[in-house]
RNA sequence: GGGGGAAUUCCCGAGUGGCCAAAGGGGACAGACUGUAAAUCUGCUGGCAAUGCCUUCGGUGGUUCGAAUCCACCUUCCCCCA
């Protein structure tokens, strides 16, 4: 089985150009491929970890990855997919997370030896002068076609700017410059950049009368349709002080029945064989998938000692046994204490369990607190330096642990 | 450039002088049931030294005993015409 049919099998293709012949090249380790990121946070999300992932198979597979970091087009901003423009962001601030991603991804990327590239695309599109490139890829763009794309039909109702128009324009000549000057003849990226890519391919066509490739991926949805890495509108960061790894590894941990088959297929290395067993598995076995699944990732993108941090806590908090060591833990000052001693709500709040003293309350009243395992009924209840120098086990609901220590 | 409309708490959205910390829905959170799942049901959803006080209805000023609500100016967004 090659690489494409790998891929195929792990569903993680949604279109390509030509089938054929990209079978035939990425089986044959003959592509040169890129992907890009734009840089709109200081973090990789674990929607990028899925891109990030591909490009990892394909280069073990023979292929040269090519990752663009998006300097350039970050200044612009992608309108795919979205209800209303991004908010503007400053030339430092994206060169600041353009150093981000580039430390990240080259944890998880070999970049030595030619193997890879990294390549920022402010490099060239930032120097571009307005009437030339007009008149030497504006002409080859149709409005009319343009108006007709995905994302840009979505915003024809709430509005579109020019700047946001443009995005296409610069994306597509980011293929064509890549093409031209590091022989690159594929570009893969999540599948609501279809029309941006397909754009490019355009562009390679009209310029240079020759081929250029275009593949997306499989975006990442749950069984309800809603894009998966993301809690409560927040991204599942792949930056340990955004989102620490036990929270990385709860978040899988914690994805539905229906959706564990389909993260572990997509996203994680484990061969299609093994994963075939799994498919059977039903019920509270599935809930060992998940073990797994979070295990996996965790430890492909926080490292396998993390990952067992991680996976140590869960037990130690949810089977019971094991130990407490690796919990989040919040250190208090002996300066913090009042009349030696410190309540409840205020240790929910200072450990980061509730936002707000209100909270706090609701919780408490309304069962959802336990301390080392008991359940706290008094809103003022406090514990004494001795009890929270041995170090107290505070619980918010199901999910939600942290250890508190006096120091 | 001309004309019209909008901005409300995490989101959508009601409210058009006191009964408004602000309906309803969604989401989030907690409880029950479970398998750290889903579905369902219940509660809850600005803050605090809490039968009260403080902050919040785009911004700044004003009218009024009293403003999310009225007035002026400003900002942003949308629609129609060009």
């Amino acid at each position: 089985m090659g690489i494409y049919e790998e891929l195929q099998a792990r569903g993680l293709i949604a279109q390509v150009t030509n089938e054929e012949e990209i079978r035939e090249m990425v089986n044959n380790g003959k592509a040169v491929f890129y992907i890009g990121f734009d840089c709109t946070a200081d973090s990789l999300t674990a929607g990028h970890f899925m891109a990030l992932t591909l490009m990892k198979r394909l280069q073990m597979a023979g292929n040269r990855p090519i990752a663009l970091i998006g300097g350039g087009t970050t200044m612009i901003g992608d309108p795919s997919g979205r209800s209303d423009m991004r908010k503007m962001l400053t030339r430092e601030d994206i060169e600041h997370n353009a150093e981000c991603f580039k430390r990240q991804m080259e944890r998880f990327i070999d970049f030595g030896g030619g193997k890879a590239l990294m390549v920022n695309n402010a490099d060239w599109l930032l120097d571009l002068n307005y009437v030339e490139l007009l008149r030497e890829v504006g002409a080859c763009f149709s409005v009319n076609n343009m108006l007709r794309a995905e994302c840009y039909k979505q915003r024809m109702e709430k509005g579109l700017s020019f700047l946001e128009f443009n995005y296409m324009i610069m994306q597509s000549y980011d293929f064509y410059y890549l093409f031209q000057h590091y022989d690159c003849n594929m570009q893969f990226g999540g599948d609501d950049q279809w029309s941006n890519m397909l754009g490019g391919t355009e562009l390679i066509r009209r310029k240079l009368g020759k081929d250029a490739h275009a593949m997306t991926i499989t975006l990442l949805t749950d069984s309800q349709g809603n894009k998966m890495g993301k809690t409560a509108g927040n991204a599942v960061w792949l930056d340990p002080n955004k989102t620490s790894p036990y929270d990385f590894y709860q978040y899988w941990r914690n994805v539905g029945d229906a959706d564990v088959l389909k993260c572990i297929r997509m996203l994680t290395f484990l061969p299609l064989e093994q994963i075939e067993e799994m498919e059977s598995w039903e019920g509270s076995q599935l809930n060992r998938a998940k073990e797994i699944l979070a295990y996996e990732l965790t430890s492909l993108v926080h490292g396998e000692e993390e990952a067992k941090k991680a996976e140590a806590s869960a037990k130690a908090l949810f089977a019971g046994g094991g130990d407490s060591q690796h919990m989040p833990t919040t250190e208090l000052d002996e300066s913090e204490l009042t009349d030696g001693a410190l309540d409840i709500m205020t240790l929910l709040v200072r450990s980061g369990l509730c936002a707000s003293k209100s909270e706090a309350r609701r919780n408490i009243q309304q069962g959802g607190v336990t301390v080392d395992n008991e359940k706290v009924t008094d809103i003022g209840k406090s514990y004494g330096a001795d009890a929270l120098r041995a170090g107290i086990v505070l619980r918010r609901g199901k999910k939600s642990f942290n250890k508190v220590v006096l120091r």
